[in-house]
DNA sequence: GAGGCTGTAGTCAAGTTTGACTACGCCTGT
DNA sequence: ACAGGCGTAGTCAAACTTGACTACAGCCTC
């Protein structure tokens, strides 16, 4: 799984209805472009695409305002928010290395309540410990790591990346524990992290 | 850059000469199949698409011994050793947090020169600490961090990831200096890494 | 007021990735 | 002896990704 589906549904519902050209300003705004394939062509093929399958739903708008050709607006279905929520409960929880799918999952944490939140990070942390030991397991054979050659720097890698990604997690489950941030169901004003309409990006490329 | 075609000209490298079937055995002998996109179908496509390049040249084969379809034999050429070492010093300089281009970088590491290779990771650890820098930087305005909400975790996961990865990396390199392996030019006998004809895999998925 | 620059919005072809599928020959049990 | 399973070797369509490209409106400049 690619970020890509997340981010673009993400946008989308933060704004209630976009167009492409704007969930591309927030994916940028977000720094996306850097840690993830959020292009420009990525991001209206993944519109499309989930318009295609009943996720989105497409209003087909006239020539837009402020110049450019005529642009196409989209909403979140109820099918695509169910599969918005689907899709952030698995990237926060599975342990396989991709950093743009996590990053994107952070990036929408907060629309999530926060018991559920420290519940699925805990699972990603155990996961993250029980990969670790297969691999530790699996990769060193009675002979002894030795006799794998430099090939071993390769497990050893992933291992000293899990024992990484497992302590900064442990982190994070802390921070919210200890009461940061607003999450879903909290009342407070949620972090609103889209450009609005007039406002200029500053992180623009 | 994906990590294929590191590994699928590395793997015919090894052999010398070697059909399909071949290297996607070797691929799943190192385990490649769980840390990178080295499916059957990415594999046949990076030969078929590097021989049309001139990387490879292909043979065609008569019926195979041993039963299946008819096969194709690979050679890599010049210009396909070129792109090979190429992309070797690539995966093992770039500080982008590609995780299996790295991973095969690692696993042909002994195809260059013990110096180079020291001297390429010092290059990976400089690139790594640059980046902190940046993104430290250039993500944490006046107001602070707290301005960014739980956008900050990532840019927080961000800064853990790079300095595991630097201290992984710092690992490495004085493991090498201290003598750890056999490198290119040095005589002894190379640590090879793939199966031979007749031998069987014993991580056969 | 014509020409060019900038910003808005999106398209397109080429390349890559995925996962399921085909095709063939050997072996094994009955 | 032969049906069915298994291992060998590879193909294919559908989906996704990439990066360069188009098209249009407003604005600035000369």
């Amino acid at each position: 799984m690619s970020a890509i589906r997340l981010l673009v549904l993400g946008a989308v519902r933060q704004h209630g209805r976009a167009h492409g050209y704007q969930v591309r300003n927030d994916l940028e705004y977000w720094g996306a472009h850097e840690w993830s394939n959020a292009k420009p062509g990525s991001i209206y093929h993944a519109l499309k695409q989930m318009a295609k399958q009943g996720l989105l739903l497409a209003h087909e708008i006239a020539p837009s305002t402020a110049g450019g050709p005529p642009r196409t607006e989209y909403e979140v279905t109820d099918k695509g928010t169910e599969e918005y929520f689907a899709l952030l409960r698995e990237a926060l929880t599975t342990y396989d290395q991709k950093m743009d799918v996590l990053s994107a999952g952070i990036g929408f944490i907060v629309d999530l309540e926060r018991a559920e939140v420290v519940e699925l990070l805990n699972r990603r942390v155990r996961g993250l410990e029980a990969w670790r030991a297969s691999v530790t397991e699996y990769y060193t054979p009675e002979e002894g790591p030795e006799s794998l050659g430099h090939i071993g720097e390769i497990m050893n890698m992933w291992v000293h990346s899990a024992d990484a990604g497992a302590q900064w997690t442990r982190g994070l489950i802390a921070r919210i524990e200890g009461g940061a941030y607003t999450f879903a169901g909290e009342g407070g004003d949620p972090f609103v992290g889209v450009l609005a309409d007039g406002q200029e990006n500053p992180y623009a490329s």
